[in-house]
DNA sequence: GCTTGCCTTGAAGTGTACATGAAGGTTTAA
DNA sequence: TTAAACCTTCATGTACACTTCAAGGCAAGC
């Protein structure tokens, strides 16, 4: 497939494949005869597996020295596994720092009572769980 | 305090905190009489609500107008909802995201076996968690 | 044969989120 | 009283991750 289409299978632009590419974090990728980009599946896998680690907030530089120790398939398998643990144990902290955040939000939107739309029912809830959380929550009176 | 207390304090430069007060952040910040910022617990929860928020992948723009539809302490709660809705769907794919990318990783150190390391007990656990999954996960044989 | 629509490379431009530097003011310590 | 160590504003610089532009090649349809 070209790499129009490449694109519009993965959501990435035709640009940023190119400069994936430059980069090194997807593989050289095939030509035609007339030199056009023959993009394949395994292709398409690497460069969802960019966008999944980039989603995820590990940069360029990173993933580039992650992806050549990967290709190099000499015996790093040792220097491989500590960049990956090293890798998952950024994520995972990412992950929770998020969950963190999330949490701030939820509460904060529960704590909300839009005179709109909330019924009596949900106030009543809202108030009984202030009122429980109050005396450990309330560190932050400004709403921050 | 001054600005390089409270920037000890958070973790976040001087320089960014005084961009974070001109992009309005966080609340103007009260000056002593010679012009210096002197900072309260009031304006540091608003630096860590940034921080915070920062981390969890909102823009600097997103969170501006975000804090200022919560300043102007109008009945715009119905607003204040949607949006806090907006990022939190924003912020929950993230997590799912990176979740699937721990996922990922995780699958790949379970079936590094690395021979410096590997017990015999190890690697006999590998081989059949490997077996149990190769017809379900081996979409991806090239590792990506 | 000309337009359309894809492709190529290389260079330059863009937006975000600060960082850094210049020029100067204030307070403290020797 | 002079140096150190803070601070101020305003302007400019920087890193990252692309995006856009310029100039041109190839293939199909009219």
């Amino acid at each position: 497939m070209n790499i129009k289409e490449a694109s519009e299978k993965t959501g990435v632009s035709s640009a940023a494949i190119r400069y994936y590419e430059k980069e090194s974090l997807i593989p050289a990728i095939d030509r035609t005869p007339v030199g056009n980009r023959d993009i394949d599946d395994r292709i398409i896998r690497r460069i969802r597996f960019v966008t999944q680690m980039r989603a995820a907030g590990m940069s360029i530089e990173n993933l580039r020295r992650y992806i050549e120790l990967f290709d190099a398939q000499e015996d790093n398998t040792k220097e491989q596994k500590a960049l990956l643990q090293e890798q998952l144990a950024v994520m995972e902290e990412k992950r929770d720092d998020l969950q963190a955040a999330i949490d701030h939000l939820n509460y904060k939107l529960n704590h909300f009572y839009d005179h709109m739309e909330a019924t009596e029912e949900e106030l009543r809830q809202l108030e009984k769980e202030h009122a429980d959380k109050i005396t450990q929550e309330d560190d932050t009176p400004d709403g921050f």
